[in-house]
DNA sequence: TCCTTGTTGAGAATGAATCTCATATATTTA
DNA sequence: TAAATATATGAGATTCATTCTCAACAAGGA
């Protein structure tokens, strides 16, 4: 039973670092959030749980937490890093309105089988991957078509 | 038999916009290239091809490029944004390794099948989409291997 | 205790991308 | 043909997410 607490001491350790409060408390509002978020939404939430950590070390933590495995890079929106924890979390892919912005999921695990296949035979070795999918939600398309 | 310009003159036109120098100038640089590309390396070889054509241009345009469906937005490298053209280009993904940098393609023809069925069960209109696989390539597997 | 190494917050710096604006050029209107 | 209108451009300023710098601090080993 391993929980993302211990996964990260872990990972640290293994590099030389310590599990800090500052760390500790990143982590804990990383894994209090259900939703994809970016560092700024991050440290707000800091904020109001009263954490005292700079947004420096917001910025420093999200490497060490992608390396850890314990979140993910999700996509690029309005030129800001959209990310969310994915411990315990299926893989999906995403499906993100161009018009309002609103990003919904589905699961990869019919492409997954493919896609390690296609690994394997370029002898590739297969940390991370996104699947964006753009376009039209079905509201946005919707409300088009009655202008 | 349409060519690229013909499209893009089409597609500006279309707007209300024209197919001035500057931008068939841009555009016969992006079809001069053919591998990915950021802003800046599409603005030197404007420059080595004494085309007088400023940055604020290349960037302007190719927002214009994309949505006319000539290129498209690759990746996203060093935090630069990565862009080929892809008129006349079969679909593809990327293998991108996290060590040397180095971007391979293969084909997208086995998964957009699926790509296409999921966006029609969620009344999706699909106008874009993007793979991209990280990873260490077979030479940087191999490199860290023998260390 | 001394020394090395890791950690942090605050604010400065970076740099890709966007914006502003004065100046051109094309297209439409009278 | 001469306004009037709309689109384009280069140069340089600006933005702003992200990274960097640095001084102060803390943990752990010798
Ligand atoms: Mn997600
Ligand atoms: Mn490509
Ligand atoms: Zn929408
Ligand atoms: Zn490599």
């Amino acid at each position: 039973m391993q929980d993302h607490e211990q996964i990260f001491s872990r990972f640290l350790a293994k590099k030389g670092l310590r599990l800090t409060l500052p760390r500790k408390q990143i982590l804990d509002a990383v894994f209090s959030l259900h939703s994809h978020f970016d560092a700024e939404q991050l440290f707000d939430v800091l904020r109001i749980r009263n954490a005292e950590v700079s947004l420096a070390t917001v910025y420093r933590t999200l490497p060490l937490l992608l390396e850890s495995g314990l979140i993910q890079h999700s996509m690029r929106q309005e030129s800001r890093d959209i990310y969310e924890h994915i411990f315990g979390h299926p893989r999906h892919l995403h499906w993100i309105c161009r018009q309002c912005g609103s990003v919904s999921e589905t699961s990869l695990d019919n492409i997954m089988p493919f896609l390690e296949r296609a690994a394997q035979e370029q002898h590739f070795e297969l940390e991370d991957f996104s699947l964006n999918l753009m376009g039209l939600c079905w509201r946005c398309k919707n409300e088009n078509r009655n202008q």
